[in-house]
DNA sequence: ACTATTTCGTCATGGCCGTTTACAAATTAG
DNA sequence: CTAATTTGTAAACGGCCATGACGAAATAGT
């Protein structure tokens, strides 16, 4: 007989519910929705020998989810095996949506995903926001979230929160970015400046990154590591299915893992960090470029036409990377590292030296790295999708929002 | 209106209970036994409030406890206050019992824990193993254990579970040794070398480690790191009250995270390692000493009696540690560090430069390095006290083993 | 000293919820 | 066309926690 091993134990996406008779059946209310979310479509049967209830409690279960407008009856399953067809069950594409949004450097987005997951409203704004005041940002995407909420509305969907991806550090409270050099801002309440209509929440764009990955990916893992760059080198470590965010919320900080104890000073007070090898800044210096806007579109086109100070430039960062990513691995051992952002852009010039430090390091089987498909769009969707999660973990709280 | 925050899901410890009535039951028994082992002694009504239960169901849950022997009552409180005084409950002293087993390298260990966390029972045996036949470590332990588990019945104890604490890599089957370096094992089933009679887990020592520090230590937080160093330096991530395991269980590895990526070629296939900076070898190298038994010893002797070159090793040790530590610590923002094992011991040469390194290398507050207090007994501790935790986790089990 | 108040533990009742059992409906296999 | 299989529902059942009431045991106030 073999016992458990103890392991990291998380609170449980979305709140814990209390062990009443209540809190379980709003957990089992959650079970079904993400068993039919899984699967796309699914008969009241499936359901029950997939979550371990009888038919008859899944029925009942069905029905509320139904008449809460959560769920809806496809109709009869063609068969192809033996006995009565099941009825088919799927997720709603009415009710309830998830409004995401994004602060970029040069832009802003938002847009309304439903609870199957697929994007039914969006909008952007072109422009840099670096420097800008955030009362003014927050305005400005106030009026496009106002827009995204309106057209979704006139598709029978009404939001059930806003996430918000920010380019810096955010508080635990979920509302506060402690620190966005991007954007220039500290310790600002962004909650407060945002339109509070709808339950809010704000995080890293890496974060909602890794999310995406993690939620929307084909064969991403359950633990991994999801790494992207803007400005900074953000990182964002999932582990069984949820992020970690640290005691502060500021894990994932790979931009100023020491590469070489002795390098060039960093303006957080370390030296030879990450971002001093692989940051934008210390890439375009190196390749002899002068920032200007589309900053990563100007590598690739560099190094695609075969620019050697450019290629050096990103094979050096890919290296610096890569060693970074040594202490990662090793620390976390994670199933695999993620490339996103505009490291997935670069990939093909990073990738190669990355992965030489990264093996040439390891004993035994290194830890394989992917690049990520999901784009730039990573983080957009990863905040919309988080509050539609956030609805298939606890279906009821649709009963106490109108 | 605020949202929650996405956060790492850890699947409970222990197993995860089935949401029926009966999975409800279970959980509250063990909310019940929590709370009791959290206090010391606390009455119904103050279990009650605490778990957020009715007097009514927490009485019945308290019968069946007692019934079961896990709970005794002690009488009536001492009262202070108005009303009726309640009637103390504790954690029974008789009943199952945590049975923890460590091999050292030069030693191996035996105790039993009481579900109120005292030690009832030990059994020490002092010996290299290195480069011993699994087979022949294996039996005497299971010979010690015997020993141990015979002197727990006479005191009306009966072993809920063994967990061995081993200084290696073990596989998240909790039975594999992967790699134990300082004892030559490659792959060991050492679980099948073991008695069969009790439920067996296996862990690393620095797992073990941590979590004695989790559950023993006086003011540890939920999120720390937990360095400690034996030969190889091994590190525990406590993520949330839970261990951070990684996908192969190999989470942790401190020691080979690159401190100066062009430094001496490292046995793992790396280069300048933090294990060729401070692994026990390098320290005993620099330090100009010959390898022997008592080597911690030696070291903490020497610098004690003020050999400048002891001091000087130590001291460049813990600056690579300091390195090391901030790319961690940059990584998962944990509360604390805490330095365990052999590091503990050698700390007062180590952390000036550690903590020198550590601050000067972050911007704002740096982490709190913390010193273990548990010495050499951790592991031992926490693999007798990850049982006892198993059986806190889940109660009904003694009703399902005899 | 006596009463009012507070708190504790328990009991009876009730409601919620998943299970069990049974059955009709809908399909395939032979 | 019958037997076998599977689905969905309904009714009875049992487990579990909440509610409300009550006696017990302490304190506070007069």
């Amino acid at each position: 007989m073999t016992a458990p091993l103890h392991e990291a134990r998380p609170s449980g996406s979305g709140r814990a519910l209390p062990d009443t008779q209540q809190g379980m059946r709003r957990r089992n209310l959650a079970r079904v929705m993400h068993a039919v979310s899984a699967e796309g479509s699914l008969s009241r049967a499936a359901v029950a020998s997939r979550i371990g209830l009888t038919r008859a409690a899944v029925s009942t279960l069905v029905d509320e989810l139904i008449r809460w407008g959560l769920l809806e009856e496809l109709g009869p399953e063609r068969p192809g095996r033996v006995g009565r067809p099941g009825s088919a069950l799927a997720v709603s594409g009415r009710g309830p949506a998830g409004i995401g949004a994004e602060i970029g450097v040069d832009h802003l987005a938002v847009c309304a995903v439903d609870l199957r997951g697929t994007v039914r409203a969006r909008a952007v704004r072109r422009g840099g926001n670096r420097d800008r005041a955030p009362e003014a940002v927050a305005a400005e995407l106030g009026q496009l979230a106002r827009r995204v909420v309106a057209e979704a509305q006139r598709e029978e969907l009404w939001p059930a929160g806003l996430a918000v991806a920010v380019p810096g550090l955010v508080a635990r409270d979920g509302r506060t970015v402690v620190r966005a050099p991007n954007l220039d801002w500290h310790d600002t309440d962004i909650g407060a400046l945002l339109p509070g209509e709808w339950p809010l929440t704000v995080d890293n764009e890496a974060n909602y990154g890794a999310l995406a990955e993690l939620w929307l990916g084909e064969d991403t893992p359950h633990d991994f590591l999801h790494v992207s760059a803007e400005i900074g080198i953000g990182a964002a470590v999932v582990v069984d299915g949820g992020l970690l965010r640290g005691t502060r919320g500021f894990a994932g900080e790979l931009g100023h893992i020491p590469v070489r104890p002795d390098g060039p000073p960093c303006p957080c007070g370390g030296r030879g960090c990450l971002e001093q090898y692989a940051g934008e800044e210390a890439v375009l210096r190196a390749a002899g470029l002068e920032p200007r806007e589309d900053r990563v579109g100007l590598l690739a086109g560099r190094a695609e036409d075969g620019d050697e100070r450019v290629r050096a430039a990103l094979r050096d960062a890919g290296a610096a990377l890569g060693i970074a990513l040594t202490g990662a691995v090793n620390l976390l051992d994670p199933e695999t590292v993620v490339l996103g952002g505009a490291l997935a852009s670069l990939s093909p010039w990073l990738l190669p030296s990355l992965e030489a430090e990264l093996t040439g390091r390891t004993a035994g089987p290194a830890c394989p790295v992917a690049v990520s498909r999901l784009g730039p769009e990573g983080p957009l969707l990863g905040a919309a999708h988080s509050v539609v999660r956030s609805v298939l973990d606890d279906p009821a709280v649709v009963t106490e929002r109108s």
